[in-house]
DNA sequence: AGGCACTCGTGCACACGTTCACAAAGCCCA
DNA sequence: TGGGCTTTGTGAACGTGTGCACGAGTGCCT
């Protein structure tokens, strides 16, 4: 499930505030759903909570690492050291959780050699080398449009085997190639729609509290 | 439905390579889905193809533009110019596809005075100065995640209506406010479960053709 | 020890989204 | 004009994911 992701992150948290045991209708609050559902979530997983307790932190943090493949690093490689790929590199924070960036690549000569974030832009002929260096499974194309399909191409030649994309064209690559996108233009359009929709409904809106919040999914 | 801006790409790439007609056919395979399901969401939107034809691009175009609410443009501004703002800022397309960045604006007086992207970065009280006069209905929250929660608020105060946000917390917010979330750790957590199990399984692999590019969605 | 309050796990019904299959409708050509 | 080919639009089946409700197990307090 694409959630637990969310309950990792909140449950992170819960063991620095130095939460040891939480319910599932506390954990729901926290992540903006349903308590059955955070049950159902978890029982999926097959980790088990104690009945008239909740879930122990620790414990359930372990189990879900362990289920997302996050019992060790998985270090990736980012296609672009355009203003994406900088704001990526330097970013820090996939480091912290889990993902160290083993470099960065770009066909321009020019940009070869300056630094973001720690690391030194290579060229992209360099790709093979980084990727099998470092036992690189994931990459991440931040490539304009025009580049992504030959930065897609390129990663699977040499063996990466899951692609995080944010250009906004949908890669043609072998069915066992595990692709992600991510588009912020259609994000913004989705936010659009219901702008417009509020604009043309013009009917008064409730205020409530926080739940619900839409995220990448499916 | 959160596919419709995907059509629109498409066909507006399609309407620039001078096809003016289109099948749901053909539109399945260039956005990867099934043809059922394009003309479903095609039919939704209550605009009509021709049978035996096809869809007019154009025309479609139009409508969709129509339906979300692209019909003019709607400012952006983005809150936080760290790496994620300058990259946001500077990345162009946004302006391109209808979003101009209305301002950046941070909280730190060092950054405020930068240049991002054609773009001045300005302090934070600036915010409803900045929102009222471009009519900014659309904020993006590019803050660490500490500062996530303040800078909605503050979005909410000045009369921001939708929220982008990139910080991985659950923002807590009136409910007639939309939020959406894209979250870079999530997606690669994701990945990383895929790789997980591809490794644990150890099953071989189909090889197979394009088709089903995980996104954002719900 | 017994009762009570609490919370997990889960069967079941419901709703939604997806997919299939087919009738209606349009175009082209003889 | 009529038949055949193509493609839309949509009703119906299917599968999946969601939410409710309740039994079962646990800890605490008396």
């Amino acid at each position: 499930m694409a959630r637990l992701p969310v309950y990792l992150r909140i449950l992170s948290e819960q063991a620095e505030l130095e939460v040891e045991c939480i319910s599932s209708d506390r954990l729901a609050e926290l992540c903006g759903a349903n308590a059955a559902k955070v049950r159902k979530d978890l029982s999926y997983l097959g980790s088990y909570g104690t009945r008239g307790v909740g879930y122990e932190v620790a414990y359930l943090v372990y189990q879900i690492r362990r289920e997302l493949g996050l019992t060790h690093d998985w270090p990736v490689v980012i296609v672009g050291a355009g203003h994406l790929g900088q704001a990526l590199a330097g970013y820090g924070g996939f480091g912290e959780r889990g993902f160290p960036v083993a470099g960065v690549v770009d066909i321009d000569p020019a940009k070869v050699g300056s630094v973001l974030g720690g690391v030194r832009v290579r060229h992209i002929d360099e790709l093979a080398q980084i990727v099998q260096a470092r036992r690189v499974n994931i990459g991440v194309i931040a490539t304009p449009t025009s580049a992504a399909q030959e930065a897609a191409e390129r990663l699977v030649a040499v063996g990466v085997t899951s692609i995080l994309n944010f250009a906004p064209v949908v890669l043609s690559v072998p069915r066992s190639i595990e692709v992600r996108k991510v588009d912020l233009a259609v994000e913004l359009q989705i936010l659009s729609y219901h702008e417009q929709r509020k604009a043309t409904t013009g009917g008064l809106r409730s205020v409530g509290g926080a739940a619900g919040q839409r995220s990448a999914s499916a």
